[in-house]
DNA sequence: TAAATTTGCGTAATCACTTACGTAATTAAT
DNA sequence: ATTAATTACGTAAGTGATTACGCAAATTTA
């Protein structure tokens, strides 16, 4: 398929489709040729049958021993006993199973297999020889990576690291006002409810962190402001890292962590040996933004928020 | 996939079927994640129109660049129209075409689609550097493989040669009598009628054949006889290739090329210098055999058996 | 120039799976 | 000891491809 070679690696499933569907179709001639009556469909629930156990295996063994679904195995279970390959044995202890069992048809036909299984292994290993890439292998290697990290992860990380390094970490500039304070209503107000101490510092940011000492940074995207942070400065020298709010629509972009990492280096450049926080565990992915950068749960002095029910610090040195 | 590590490669079919399952619901979560509205199946009909050409292309140029077939191809820009993205137009020169075109929808789509086609190609380019061998190159190979001989031809191949070798080549005993006679007189009616000759030869090979210093060999599978071949002395010393005869239900199993092997070395050994032959046209296989076996076509003298129009010969020095 | 064949493509049926859903049996939680 | 949750499994419907078939247009052959 010269296509495929145009359309790069993006079109791998349907490449892989058609592959499979040509070997299917293939499979069905070669089991007439050996005259043995099974649908090549059956094949992978026939193997598992063939592993014979005394009291056969239940429908939903076979299914997750061949990686279908048990209305599938239930289906083909249901053709084969139709034409005298297996039986079928509710379960005794528990009623709810129904046990498979290769009948004496399902023996002989392992039997007659015998030969053309050789044959194929054979022919298959010679063509094989052919390649110098182990399509086998690599499938097994595919299978394995897409059971550690699903492609749809693998493909968001991607997105994100993308999309992350188009995101510019700025000081704060008055032209921030707005944004900063509508940012952090949004979050506060889906949560929890706005308070007087909230008030204070997002109607007058220059007044209430800049001016004692403490900094703001904003996080933009595309150019436009969908994040921000304060870094406000403590009585002990140290800073309270607060104010942290990243626009819904802009999640996933790794924002809160750039913003985070900017503050602790700003803290760290100008002295301090703590940062401090406050927040609450219902927010989840907040605490564990946290604790990647670094956090770790503190009994603190008392917080003047209702919403505050974890502490946490980070040391600088 | 544990269970494909014992059934060996005849699963690999199953086991790809599988894995492409896995990527195409992938596929469709991801396009999700980037809100593009395409069905993943509609990719490679989107990507093959994304090469605009000014008129479009017709069903079937789609259908085979993308390697589905045209219902498929038909079916899919059916899906494709009804959302917008693609306009059809009636061949004008030939009225039965349909040319399909990307709509200014579709175009907008692929700009959409630009940046998660990327960041696909860098996920699953990053996944293959995790692996050893590579599963697009080993597919491609594998289809150029099948491409040039099919799988069921690969297992054909490997049954014939097997069941050769279950082939004995024997001398002809006085109980083979029956079989050398069954054997030519079933495919002498099938295909003409049975003549004087045949009567006096196959009666009585001993006084026709090998009383005169004739040869004659059997074939058996699984001990029974189910091929003969005849070598009769002329005149000018060499000998006649004759009687050959297969089962038809041992075809497919060489047995005609190893009968025939044979009586080309026991002419050999006699010090024949060439090995003549009479046959019929209608009789593809078999002159396609003696081709096989070295034989070529010449004028010879005019043969006692009616259903004779080609004489062959083979020189054996 | 008429008849036969080939080609393009749409519709319907089929295939080998899947999800969705329902029922009954078993196990866990309150 | 109920109630709730889980598990086993069957049936029905959906999915993305395929073959089978039929019609009409175009091309080849007689």
């Amino acid at each position: 398929m010269d296509f495929y070679n145009k359309t790069g690696k993006m079109a791998l499933g349907s490449r892989l489709r058609r592959l499979s569907e040509q070997m299917t179709e293939q499979a069905a001639a070669i089991y007439d040729l050996y005259q043995v009556d099974l649908q090549p469909k059956w094949f992978p629930v026939f193997y598992s049958l063939l592993e014979q156990e005394e009291t056969g295996k239940s429908i939903m063994d076979i299914a997750r021993e061949i990686g279908h679904t048990h209305p599938s195995v239930s289906q083909i279970v249901r053709e084969m006993a139709a034409k005298g390959y297996v039986t079928e044995r509710k379960g005794e202890t528990d009623g709810r199973k129904n046990f498979v069992l290769l009948s004496p048809a399902g023996q002989a036909l392992r039997q007659k297999m015998q030969v053309q299984l050789e044959d194929v292994t054979t022919a298959i290993e010679k063509a094989m020889n052919e390649t110098h890439h182990d399509l086998w292998k690599a499938i097994g290697e595919w299978e394995f990576l897409l059971e550690q990290k699903s492609l749809l992860r693998r493909v968001q990380e991607e997105k994100k690291q993308r999309e992350s390094n188009e995101v510019q970490i700025v000081d704060f500039l008055p032209e921030h006002s707005l944004a900063f304070k509508q940012l952090n209503e949004e979050w506060i107000t889906t949560w929890f409810k706005m308070e007087e101490e909230d008030h204070h510092a997002l109607d007058h940011p220059k007044e209430h962190i800049l001016d004692k000492g403490g900094h703001i940074y904003m996080a933009l995207y595309q150019g436009q402001p969908v994040g921000a942070c304060g870094l406000i400065p403590m009585e002990d020298g140290n800073f309270e890292l607060a104010k942290m709010a990243v626009a819904p629509s802009a999640k996933g972009k790794g924002i809160g962590f750039l913003l985070g990492q900017a503050c602790i280096e700003k803290a760290r450049s100008q002295g301090a040996q703590k940062l401090y926080l406050e927040s609450n565990t219902k927010l989840k992915p907040a605490i564990s933004l946290y604790h990647k950068l670094g956090f770790h749960k503190v009994a603190g002095p008392p917080s003047p928020y209702e919403r505050c029910n974890i502490q946490m610090e980070l040391r600088l040195d």
